[in-house]
RNA sequence: GGGCGGUUAGCUCAGCUGGUUAGAGCGCCUGCCUUACAAGCAGGAGGUCGCAGGUUCGAGUCCUGCACUGCCCACCA
């Protein structure tokens, strides 16, 4: 591979060479583990996106992250499997399918339910896999051997399975029942599917007249309502037994207005004295609490409407008209005939399907629910007793929460598209079958005709299944063995009851007493386990991704964020880089463009970085090859039977020959055991920074340069030193790329293959170790020692600065040490301090006197410098400068001494912190006088403000 | 009606279990095209950590109240 990369980081130019490569070679594809097999397991499920799904801001944080948690358990030797697939989604892409019939002017019901699913299957085809081909270019991990769709031939058999077992548990039941049901769609909807919107609406209080109250004077109950039109299905008014207003009336009759219909006046709860006028129209065919109403005291049910909230037959004269143009009549109708007392103004909360923004009209129809409260105990359980974990914690509450007050789920859908029901009825007795085959004969009457349920399941009743379906139940597999519970979920917080609920529910019951491979469970790390039938052990719920002024991304407000425009922009590392660096566990992410330009640049540094590394291995010669690395064996991927990959950071033969030697690997064993430490509890944001400042600020802005020197060796001279520096930078990176591969793994992948010359060790770096911290390796000496030489350096540059020093100027400096120890270090340092280019020191001699009265001098704890320069300082500004610095100090000191004159902080604080005052009060004592007598000396040369 | 989160530099955000001098990026100002990088380098300005109390030797961090703001959940006509 050539060494010469364009001067810029061009990322388009690599990053689908190196997700296509990935793919090609099949990398991140997982067999099935032998039986034998004791290596770490790590399992991961995507949630699976629709397949009408165009990616999204929110897709991309999911799977940045997953990426990252995935790579990072890879590099470190897991049998890591991430597994991908795409969801049915029902009623979208019903939708999207009609949409399109509707171009060409037609129905669904025109085509028929068997064309018109041949129709989406095709559709299907044509653009279904557009989202999967978008994550492609993520360059998402996943094993697309194993690539699944929810309507797959295996994944409907285990549909069907789950549901007649749980029929013939006694967990499914059918019913005529009050569900909230979508005009539009023509369906019914869960309870979650239905999105409350606070609206201005109107309250209206109509009277209805008592029947044989008295002869001379007429009597009126009045209610109040806010859909007036469902009171041509009345069939009770309901007054609270104790509300004394009423007491008269019990057991009376009212004659329906409009309907001239006679109902009855019944006591029951549902009727609040407080609230309006204590009396309630009773319609229990059109809302859910008049329905147990109704039950309660057996009143008919009169269902006004049809399936797209028109008006029926049994609307009398209202029959055929739309609900809001009968509202308008029928308010109209009462107000002429004198039965509307009031319309008052009402806030209410209205509820919309989620899929298309309809109002959802509560309707009595027959549907398939699921008996929840058995399962619920069993997914409570397992969250409460800590077999699943919850990340961020607050969620666990809040699922607790759900999970308490769980409704029976309706699962019966009145579509076409999806899992069909597997039940059939009996032309002649009505009877229902459930069974998971068609059935020929009807076991009750023995007749042949049977028909099938036309309604299909709830998209989510197939996904809750996916993490065991998805590896082969209802057989028992040695993938399941392995892979099952998986370990982890990362989700967004939208759907944590819709389906992350539904997978613990479905998990507990239907893998109840299973047992994952113990060898591998425990190698794994979850020996302290003791369930194994829940889907996944950890849950992680991340941010929502906002625009940049925090607005929710939506279509309708067209502020919607593409992801694939971002990257063409600038990259996919970046915008991964960007996600990660942002996604503090907890809070949402505002996401702007800015940071994700900052990390744009961040690619380019890493890019010139290698540029420069190159450079120099062209230069000398010098091959990276296997015999350079010394016996670490943190290359390669770990053989077959070994648990963990062997630890170190991978950066073998490092000589420390230097300083900057012994301070980088110290600094990057640190940074190894922080962005370790970060991943395993989700901090991205904090992975990311410690990379980030790591790379640039230690690794290019001191090393690099430190090592310039060394690596300029003469033409002809001996060369080895430029060689050990060469290989120590070359080492460096290698591993620094190591560290940073999850999170940028595009340009990581590119520079490493180029580092071996088109013959790597291994297929990519993917498959490489992940870099793991040597305490043994901290160095504090080094740390300490770099330091100040950092402080000197920079102090020099800083004078330079502010006496407007040249760039060009060589200049000398003197220095002045406290201890002979600092100075021995300075004086090892020496080629380092003269070769920077910055400071642009000339020569450096020690003094035996404070150099604090000098003009254009710096004073620190441990050493004062003073940079020789003829050219007078602005005094003003100097002055100025040492003032604030100074009252800066006097206020610390004055804070410091408040502590350390207080006796019950020597008392209680601990040693260290005292410590710490103590050491910092002499500090602070020296600089204070130093910054007084800089101030003397200044004021004999200038004059007084 | 309940529950949960946010409020730190001009902007976007870090700051884990309370501990010495509150950080970063962008933007801004000054100076540099220094032989990896101007998507860069060096230097600089900028914060009473929303408000008011409290606990503590010590509070950006814990508690209470308030203000503003966002989100979720809820069958009260």
């Amino acid at each position: 591979m050539p060494h010469d990369l364009p001067k810029s980081y061009e990322p388009g130019a690599i990053e689908t060479r190196w997700a296509d490569y990935w793919i090609k070679e099949k990398l991140f594809s997982v067999p099935t583990p032998p039986l034998g097999e004791t290596r770490p397991v790590f399992t991961l499920l995507l949630p699976p996106p629709n397949v009408t799904g165009r990616l999204h801001m929110g897709h991309m944080l999911n799977q940045t992250q997953m990426d990252i948690i995935v790579r990072w358990h890879r590099m470190r030797g897991f049998i890591t499997l991430w597994l991908p697939g795409t969801d049915h989604a029902g009623i979208a892409t019903q939708m999207m399918v009609e949409r399109d019939l509707a171009k060409e002017g037609k129905k669904r019901r025109d085509l028929g339910r068997e064309k018109f699913i041949e129709r989406v299957w095709e559709w299907k085809k044509l653009y279904g896999g557009a989202i999967l081909d978008q994550m492609k270019r993520l360059g998402a991990s996943v094993d697309w051997d194993r690539e699944y769709f929810t309507m797959d031939e295996n994944l409907s058999r285990a549909v069907r399975e789950v549901f007649v077992r749980l029929y013939e548990e006694g967990l499914i039941y059918r019913g005529k029942y009050i569900v909230n049901w979508c005009p539009r769609c023509e369906t019914a909807i869960s309870d979650l599917e239905v999105k409350h919107e606070e609206v201005a609406g109107k309250l209206w209080e109509i009277r209805y007249p008592v029947i044989g109250a008295s002869s001379e004077k007429l009597e009126f109950i009045t209610v109040a309502t806010t859909r007036p039109e469902t009171m041509l299905g009345d069939t009770a008014i309901a007054v609270n037994a104790k509300d004394e207003r009423y007491t008269h009336l019990h057991g009376k009759k009212v004659l329906l207005p409009l309907m001239n219909r006679e109902i009855p006046i019944i006591t029951d709860e549902l009727a609040q004295p407080e609230f309006g006028t204590g009396a309630v129209k009773v319609t229990p065919a059109h809302d859910p609490n008049d329905f147990k109403a109704g039950q309660r005291h057996n009143l008919p049910q009169i269902d006004i409407m049809d399936e797209h909230a028109h008006m029926n037959q049994n609307a009398g004269a209202y029959a055929g008209l739309d609900r809001y143009e009968a509202r308008k009549r029928i308010l109209a109708d009462l107000r002429e005939q004198g039965f509307l007392v009031a319309e008052k103004d009402y806030a209410l909360s209205l509820g919309k399907c989620d899929r298309c923004g309809t109002v959802v009209e509560p309707r009595l129809s027959e549907q398939w629910f699921i008996k929840i409260q058995p399962l619920a105990r069993k997914a409570i359980e397992a969250v409460e007793s800590g077999e699943i974990t919850i990340v961020p914690e607050n969620y666990k509450q809040i699922y607790l929460n759900w999970m308490n007050n769980i409704y029976d789920w309706c699962i019966s859908r009145q579509l076409w598209w999806g899992h069909r029901i597997p039940a059939w009825t009996c032309d002649q007795c009505k009877h229902v079958i459930v069974a998971r085959e068609e059935p020929l004969t009807c076991p009750k009457c023995g007749n042949t005709k049977l028909e099938q349920v036309s309604d299909v399941l709830d998209t989510w009743f197939s996904s809750g299944l996916l993490p065991f379906t998805t590896l082969g139940w209802p057989e028992k597999t040695r993938d399941q063995a392995v892979f099952y519970p998986t370990t982890l979920l990362i989700t967004a917080y939208e759907i944590l009851f819709f389906w992350v609920a539904r997978m613990i529910m479905f998990g507990c019951h239907f893998m109840q007493g299973h047992e994952q491979d113990p060898a591998i469970k425990k190698a794994s790390g979850w020996a302290d386990k003791k369930n194994d039938s829940v889907p996944f052990r950890q849950v992680y719920i991340h941010a929502l991704v906002r625009d940049a002024d925090r607005q929710k991304m939506s279509k309708t407000k067209g502020n919607v964020i593409d992801p694939l425009e971002i990257i063409e922009r600038f990259g996919t590392d970046a915008t991964r880089f960007t996600l990660a660096a942002m996604a503090a566990p907890g809070t949402d992410i505002a996401f702007n463009e800015s940071r994700t330009e900052g990390y744009r640049a961040f690619a380019n540094k890493i890019w010139n970085a290698a540029r420069f590394m190159f450079m120099n291995v062209d230069r000398l010669g010098f091959v990276w090859a296997n015999s350079t690395r010394v016996g670490t064996g943190a290359f390669a991927r770990p053989a077959q039977g070994e648990a963990r990959p062997q630890g170190g950071t991978g950066i073998a033969a490092f000589t420390l020959s230097s300083l900057e030697d012994r301070w980088i690997l110290s600094r990057f064993n640190r940074v190894t055991k922080e962005v370790n430490d970060a991943l395993a509890s989700y901090r991205f944001h904090e992975a990311a920074n410690r990379i980030y400042d790591f790379f640039w600020g230690e690794f290019c802005d001191w090393y690099i340069e430190l090592i310039k020197p060394r690596l300029n060796f003469e033409e002809g001279s001996d060369n080895s030193p430029a060689r050990i520096a060469c290989a120590n930078l070359v080492n460096l990176f290698d591993a620094s790329l190591r560290l940073l591969h999850p999170v940028m793994p595009f340009i990581t992948e590119e520079i490493w293959q180029a580092m071996y010359e088109g013959n790597p060790p291994l297929k990519s770096i993917a498959l490489a170790a992940y870099p793991q911290a040597d305490e043994n390796q901290f160095d504090l000496n080094a740390e300490t020692e770099m330091a100040i030489l950092q402080d000197l350096i920079v102090n020099v540059r800083n004078v330079r600065a502010e006496l407007k020093v040249e760039p060009k100027a060589k200049v000398p400096i003197e220095v002045f040490v406290h201890e002979p120890e600092i100075r021995k270090m300075i004086e090892r340092s020496l080629a380092a301090i003269l070769s920077d280019r910055s400071a642009n020191v000339e020569k450096v001699s020690f003094v035996d006197g404070s150099l604090a009265k000098q003009a254009g001098a710096r004073s620190t704890a441990r050493f004062d410098v003073h940079v020789i320069y003829e050219k007078k300082i602005d005094v003003v500004v100097e002055r100025e400068r040492l003032n604030k610095e100074l009252e800066k100090l006097e206020k610390e000191f004055a804070n410091n001494q408040r502590q350390l004159g207080n006796e019950q902080f020597l008392a209680k604080a601990p040693e260290k912190v005292v410590e710490g005052l103590r050491r910092r009060a002499q500090e602070l004592i020296g600089l204070r006088e130093k910054i007084k007598n800089q101030l003397r000396s200044l004021n004999g040369t200038g004059p007084d403000i």
